[in-house]
DNA sequence: CTTAATCTTGACTATTTTAGTCGGAATTAC
DNA sequence: GTAATTCCGACTAAAATAGTCAAGATTAAG
């Protein structure tokens, strides 16, 4: 899961709705003004939104008086949904594999590695939902995220069960 | 904190150094032959180990027979260091302030979020050390984790208490 | 029907980052 | 002295990032 500039837009602009939702407004709301109020190019909203729409998060209104609508309750969607929606998901592991990558003289001592930080970045983003950000609720302590996989794994799996 | 291949191969050149020690290996290790192992150019691994070097955490011995050494027992580096050493430190938020930022309609909803996934990651990466990886070790659950940041922060005390 | 507002699309661009390569100089063991 | 290494700085190619721009499609309101 990367996370660049667009990605943190992206929520910024997303908590934006919910929050303008949360106090009272109803009906779609233009880029023009999440822009203005969150300090973002309209021309780059615009591609966002492009991918918030097809990956189905908010409902897209032409025309004058248009605009966009979260497609869910903002404790229904996830921080994680909306960074995935719009940044290229990132390997942090080399080989990209979901099993323990090799060269050539052995095994890869440090795949799993990479690939649990990433269950641990997942696990923290899909542990908060739009309306808590805009509700302000305490974030999460670590103790409280959930796992994206089942059990935890050890190097000792991958270091030992890779022969090429 | 960023991590890209950079930092990966740092981590595996000094899980590299320390496979070998565990293994009896005495003295330097050059980089021609890590680089072998491990499938990094000698030309790249130059350059992150000149930034090891001047982080403390590796010891270079010139001239022939040289190589590098680690400057502490492998229990004693932690991952984080590894990778911060070679990465520019990339800020997940976007004012790079340490505490509320702003835009000019309000208060940055989202500020808390993106310094509370950093203070993840790098508690992750700073529970990990280069004789767990190397010895196996199993990877710190979630819940094992200990937090840079003294006491959970709430989104609240951002949203409310940042006054332009 | 006309017009203005708004999303939609695709092409284009400038800047920065990444992941190196290259050549040579300094240092040390033998 | 020579070979093996680290050290250093300049250079580069490719990709990602963060946009900009122009034009078209759609709809609401008058």
């Amino acid at each position: 899961m990367k996370i660049s500039t667009r990605g943190r837009y992206a929520v910024m602009a997303m908590a934006d709705i919910a929050q303008q939702n949360a106090q009272g407004h109803e009906g779609p709301l233009k880029l023009a003004d999440i822009g203005l109020r969150q300090e973002i190019s309209l021309n780059y909203l615009e591609q966002i939104f492009g991918d918030l729409r097809r990956a189905g998060l908010v409902h897209s209104h032409r025309g004058a008086h248009g605009g966009y609508t979260l497609s869910a309750a903002p404790d229904n969607m996830r921080i994680g949904d909306v960074i995935q929606a719009v940044d290229e998901p990132v390997d942090v592991t080399r080989c990209g594999a979901s099993s323990g990558c090799l060269t050539k003289s052995g095994r890869c001592l440090t795949h799993d590695l990479w690939a649990e930080l990433g269950n641990t970045i997942h696990g923290f983003l899909n542990a908060i939902s739009l309306a808590d950000v805009v509700a302000g609720k305490p974030l999460p302590r670590i103790s409280d995220l959930s796992r994206t996989v089942e059990e935890p794994r050890s190097l000792v799996t991958l270091v030992q069960g890779a022969g090429e």
